[in-house]
DNA sequence: TATGAATGAGATTTCATTCAT
DNA sequence: GATGAATGAAATCTCATTCAT
């Protein structure tokens, strides 16, 4: 991703400006990529520091220039997965929208961007549900704080149609909020896990903002005229 | 914690004491709780097998003569799980229902049998979404056709309801299915994880039913006059 | 050195009464001895657990059982070692010699058992000086404390020669001790390594007692009219 | 083993550079004395070759021009150990003494240089007697040997007092040089540890070649009327 | 039948040494 | 000459599993 600039001089007349610090950072993310792989496919636990170094045909010993211990590039990576969850969700403020209609519009766009998320990069779910979170309590901890983060974000987006009025007013918000999420979780791991992704995300999107406006009771239209 | 030595000898007369059969899947269950619970608290990977024996009293060996190696019990372990979880799925009957009210009533008491699920058994949750899914990939692959089963049962649920007439018939079955799954499971593993667990549950199961039926926007009274 | 009394006894009628504590301790001494020689054949470092066990022809996993890691069991070893030569250290009663002769005679006991501390097992030498100074700062602390403890028990005698009045009264009692000791250990340590052991300990009692008590210059004898 | 490519070309024409031994030999010197430092303070085996070049500022694959490997440099080190006892033992003639006066003062003073030069560099006992006996076998002999040729040194001072007449006539002179030699290096050591050296040189040196020449025992003042 | 001592495969981790730049 | 990234041998330690008692 960056160039090499591997910027070599000789002896009594200039330098080899080693970009070290540019290229650990590469090696790094080489290494944190192909721990994601193995950790996805075969598990933390039987992923070896051995299989993760084959991968990538370095010797095992250079992992650890990069990465503390096997612990370490776990939650490196993990930090990785939350941040790049975290920004899908916060990729829409949650105070802008006015009406249903541009709500409802928001709502669909923050879930097919979750849906990219996990569809771009299949192991992630994987990684932030399950390999996560039994590897090890502490980071169990983390990663379920990281829900708790993403509920309140779901939470605010809740709120602010309650009190603009085009959300009931009896809603229970944190727990709606969280039901969502399981929603749109499930939706995006689903979506990932199929053959065809892109199609399946669009058909989860639908049905995720039909249910979550409409719920599935056949019904008159809603008050103001929105449509589906 | 049971009876060692079936053959007892009293006053130079032997007596075999039990049906040995039954003392033995006794046994196993034992070996399976304490298993259970040593996989939820700790997980799969930390707990040893001498975890298990000493959790119990009984010497590490005698674990061999009851389940074959350590994922034979863990695959016991999650079996008994799917089977719990798929108890309460099943404990109405899909195509019962014959009007919205008592669908909708019909959601609730299995939403609130999932909960209890559960919150009874708080490790349940560990186990079938962390655990199983982490430790081995066979067993992960079962949990998911499990996932499937479940979401075909809420799927036959919704296709009466459509077939019926009191559900929208533009619904999209499978996918609906899946997502109010998610919500569910999602709710379930919320409400056995907080402090006063049968308040959640209510909450929980009056928020899901809500959102399930009609959504979160604020709108006219559906048409039949079902409440709230 | 103990017997090994594996009282086993059938099913149904007796037990195996198992001196688990008993074995435990026989094997830990095994393993301990074991250790010490390879510690002291091959230095600490250079001895893997591997060696110990190989050299027992046990597993090496087994060695776990016995001793929490390869720390563990030097500090073991060492803890016998200081505790030999402080036995032979206070295999006298510093304060019970009245006479010079008396008190001679006793130095020249308490030289003799320190030789033979050294001599029966030519391996304390390099453990107590060597390895176990240079394996560990922790140990080499502890080390030195030892001989601290042994100075002042030197100092013991000293103060009560020089009270009862047969030594001189000018005498710097902590140098002196620590000089001594300093003999003496020298003294034990070239005697453990010469092959004619035995000779080489009495001719080192004697060059010891003489150069404590008299010195190396040609004299008059001494006040009271002790021998030599 | 020391410079590699004297010999440069530079427009065809070749040059030799430098005075390249002189820098060679401060560079090794240099890599020395940090390595004597780490050593002595954590411990052979404790100090990796990076540590050394850390303390130097350079970079550890730089080590590696000036010392074939590790234990190169320990040898290297340890030779120079041996070599500063060496000339401390060596500054006086034992050949030279013709009275008992004169001969306890070049004991004293041998006492006092031999405790300057531990006390000047603290590093020197830990090396000489642990770090070096506990690193490797053959390093571990050749110290012995140096022990035994200090041993002799102190002998040929004896038989010339023997010989001369103001030592006594049945010393046992090769143990005794042992045990004195003995006395001295615990004396050395023990200085070299305390806070106050210099004060605690001038007591050891005193108590010393008291012990030495009267020994502990009360008694009349010498026949040729030497003071103490 | 129950037990736990023994085992060794296998995993993690360190670090002396090499060598391209 | 200097450097430090890369390497892999080797060491420690764990734990599932076996099996004699």
């Amino acid at each position: 991703m960056v160039s090499t600039r591997q910027v070599v001089t000789r002896n009594d007349v200039s330098f080899l400006i080693v970009p070290t610090a540019e290229l650990t950072t590469r090696r790094r993310d080489e290494i944190a990529r192909a721990a994601s792989s193995e950790f996805a496919e075969h598990g933390y636990h039987a992923t070896g520091i051995a299989d993760i170094a084959l991968r990538l045909g370095i010797g095992h010993g250079t992992f650890y220039r990069y990465f503390q211990n096997k612990r370490d590039i776990l939650e490196h990576v993990l930090e990785g997965v939350v941040e790049r969850i975290g920004a899908a969700l916060s990729s829409e403020d949650p105070e802008s929208a006015s009406t249903l209609t541009e709500y409802r519009a928001q709502s669909e766009r923050i879930g097919r961007a979750l849906c990219d998320v996990f569809i771009d990069d299949s192991e992630l779910a994987q990684l932030f549900f399950v390999e996560g979170m039994g590897a090890d309590q502490q980071l169990a901890e983390r990663l379920l704080a990281a829900q708790d983060l993403f509920a309140e974000v779901g939470e605010r987006y809740l709120r602010n149609g309650v009190e603009r009025g085009f959300l009931r007013a009896d809603l229970d918000i944190a727990t709606s909020a969280r039901a969502i999420n399981g929603m749109i979780f499930a939706g995006a791991l689903a979506a990932a896990r199929m053959p065809d992704a892109a199609a399946a995300r669009e058909r989860w999107v639908a049905s995720l903002t039909s249910l979550m406006f409409e719920g599935v009771s056949r019904r008159r239209p809603p008050t103001m005229g929105e449509s589906r």
